[in-house]
DNA sequence: TTTAGTGTGTAGTAATTACTACACATGAAT
DNA sequence: ATTCATGTGTAGTAATTACTACACACTAAA
């Protein structure tokens, strides 16, 4: 279940090999949480931070800031307002592509991206 | 601010005119909540309920879960697990089609609907 | 050998979410 | 005239979220 904390240390130590300012005092006060918070979170013992923590942790650590908060089971307040401006449509468009293949979903991106529309 | 209580207390009036089974009390015996409650809800004194709630009210009302959850300015569970499941992807597609005209997000909605792939 | 930096255990808390319970006044039905 | 159903004001609360503050033990450096 805690995957977040898991993968948060693991890269923290990664990090912290080439790194000595990469301890976990020292992130948490680069990032603005107390240590012993980010400590029991990377040991599982409490619940991912918020979503700004979370921001504020993917771009220390280097980390893909919509998978890091996928990791800790949210999703961000970005995509939200994005969905909740054409609900209807964007559930729907959701629910199509929901069984896909990534492929075809790629394809789809790459087609909108450099699109006619 | 409080376009979901307006958006509610409008729409079961208009259904109370042709069934008198569509009181607040009523509604709200039959959702499961307090008539309290549904009366601060529709007046604006309180924020919208949980998801739960919304969608039976969306489906006592008629209403599409989806929209009503979205007034709320919530975003279905099962929407955020479409995104969790494959959240890179899903955030690359999102922000690509968040400014395209709605007529252009529902040709791919159909294209992939009938789609080949 | 004291100082500095490390991680962690225990305890507590402020804010928010999502409600319930009681009491009351008004109007319609019997 | 009384019962019934309506909506609403006030008050309170249990659960969850998102943290902080203090204290301690261990290790490495000066």
């Amino acid at each position: 279940m805690n995957e977040f904390g898991r993968y948060v240390r693991e890269k923290r130590e990664q990090l912290l090999q080439s790194d000595k300012s990469f301890s976990l005092r020292q992130v948490a006060g680069r990032i603005g949480i107390e240590p012993t918070y980010l400590s029991k979170i990377e040991r599982g013992g409490l619940a991912p931070p918020s979503e700004q923590v979370v921001l504020k942790l993917a771009h220390e650590l280097g980390e893909n800031p919509d998978i890091l908060l996928a990791i800790g089971g949210k999703v961000s307040q970005e995509l939200k307002e994005i969905i909740l401006q054409r609900p209807e449509l964007m559930a729907d468009l959701l629910r199509q592509i929901k069984d896909m293949p990534e492929h075809a979903i790629l394809r789809i991106v790459r087609e909108v991206k450099d699109g006619d529309w």
